[in-house]
RNA sequence: GGGGGAGUUCCCGAGUGGCCAAAGGGGGCAGACUGUAAAUCUGUUGUCUACGACUUCGGUGGUUCGAAUCCACCUUCCCCCA
């Protein structure tokens, strides 16, 4: 099989330019290509990750990726798909951001020997001069077309500011920019780049006469139709100390059965084969490609040990018995006690499984919250320095959440 | 630059002087049912030293016994005209 005949099996291709001509590069193993990633906040997410996988993939077979470090872009903001404009950024934090994204690239994607690049577009969008960009490239947009593309258009309600409305060019740009400058012939990205992917080409071949490439990746998306990578309390992170490795395989081990599938496809490097084999299971047997799901992903974004330790500490939680050295931990000191005692909201809020007190309370009092085994009711419930000391205090809240918090 | 409208608790959105910690919906959380799934039903959803107290309705002042609600100024956003 292919690698573009792979990229398709799995799911992963939402648009091309020209099918033809990017299966003939990619397959070929000489396109160099980029993907662009704004530094909008201090770690990647999900979203990034299937980006850095598709990279790895086309990579694998003998592509040459750029990563491409967004410190020029993020200093106007790109508004696809978003309803309100983004805050403004310093440049010192884009400048802090985008040395975290470069640390965590540097797991996923092989920069030696040449073979992947990474550049800043501060580099040179920093140092453009009005004028000059705009009768260099200025002519080569037409401000109605701009209008049409999606990206913008969901934006003529609720308002788009000129600043932003740049953005498009900007990356235009930097596809312009690479393709003269490293050879780059194809610009990737999530499905929401289209339009601004396209702003590219076309600069390309109307100041070059040349033909360049833009290839989509299909968003994540729950079966219902929400991103996915997202929790109530923001997105999966891949910093583990924003995000914890074990709150990481806890988010795939919790996938809904109609995404399982769609999620292995996409985001794993198992072969297709296996995962055409997992795609004959049913109902409760699906938990098993969840845990491959989980465990897999942990590893490629952790590692392996972090994943086996996410993944005995979830089956000495929910299935019992097995070791639970790796339950997610809290330590405390004797100064969080009051009396050589610490009451169970306490405790709760301390370990992090409820936001404040009053909540700590209503999940006591509606039943939600287990210590060392045993359900409790009454949130006077204390406990003393001996039951917390030694292996701690194993805590849950609800059915999923759990804690041991520790007395040192 | 001129005119009009709006800013309410996580989100949408009621509320136009006391009965408002603020309707309703969404989302979240918890319980039942389950497979750490989905669907459904029930409860809950500002904070705390918790049958009570405290802080919230863009910001700052003011009117009033009493303001999310009235007034002034400021600020942000939207719409129409240029």
């Amino acid at each position: 099989m292919t690698i573009y005949e792979e990229l398709k099996a799995r799911g992963l291709i939402a648009q091309v330019t020209d099918e033809e001509e990017i299966s003939r590069l990619v397959n070929e193993g000489k396109a160099t290509f980029y993907i662009g990633f704004d530094p909008t906040a201090d770690s990647l997410h999900v979203g990034h990750f299937m980006a850095l996988c598709l990279m790895r993939r086309l990579q694998l077979a003998g592509n040459k990726p750029i990563a491409l470090l967004g410190g020029g872009t993020t200093m106007v903001g790109d508004p696809s798909g978003r309803t309100d404009m983004r805050q403004m950024m310093t440049q010192e934090q884009i400048q802090a951001n985008a040395d975290k994204f470069k640390i965590q690239m540097e797991k996923f994607i092989d920069f030696s020997d040449g073979k992947a690049l990474m550049v800043n577009n501060a580099d040179w969008l920093l140092q453009l001069n009005y004028i000059e960009l705009l009768r260099e490239v200025g002519s080569c947009f037409s401000v109605n077309n701009m209008l049409r593309a999606d990206c913008y258009k969901q934006r003529m309600e609720k308002g788009l500011s000129f600043l932003e409305f740049n953005y498009m060019i900007m990356q235009s740009y930097d596809f312009y920019h690479m393709y003269q400058k490293l050879g780059c012939v194809m610009q990737c990205g999530g499905d929401d780049q289209w339009s601004n992917i396209l702003g590219g080409t076309e600069l390309i071949r109307r100041k070059l006469g040349k033909d360049a490439y833009g290839m989509t990746i299909t968003l994540l998306l729950t079966s219902e139709g929400k991103k996915m990578g997202k929790t109530q309390s923001g997105a999966v992170w891949l910093d583990p100390t924003k995000t914890s490795p074990y709150d990481f395989y806890q988010y795939w081990r919790n996938v809904g059965d109609a995404d399982v599938l769609k999620c292995l496809r996409m985001l794993t490097f198992l072969p297709l084969e296996q995962i055409d084999e997992m795609d004959k299971w049913q109902g409760s047997q699906l938990n098993t490609a969840k845990e491959i799901l989980a465990f897999e992903l942990t590893g490629l974004v952790h590692s392996r040990e972090e994943a086996e330790k996410a993944q005995e500490a979830s089956k000495a939680l929910f299935a019992g018995g097995a070791d639970s050295a790796n339950i997610p931990t809290t330590a405390i000191t004797e100064s969080d006690l009051t009396d050589g005692k610490a009451d169970i909201m306490t405790l709760l809020v301390l370990s992090g499984l409820c936001p404040s007190k009053s909540e700590a309370r209503r999940a006591v009092e509606q039943g939600g919250v287990e210590a060392g085994g045993e359900k409790i009711t009454d949130i006077k419930m204390t406990f003393d320095a001996s039951q917390l000391s030694g292996d701690g205090l194993v805590i849950r809240r609800g059915k999923k959440s759990y804690n041991r918090v520790i007395l040192n």
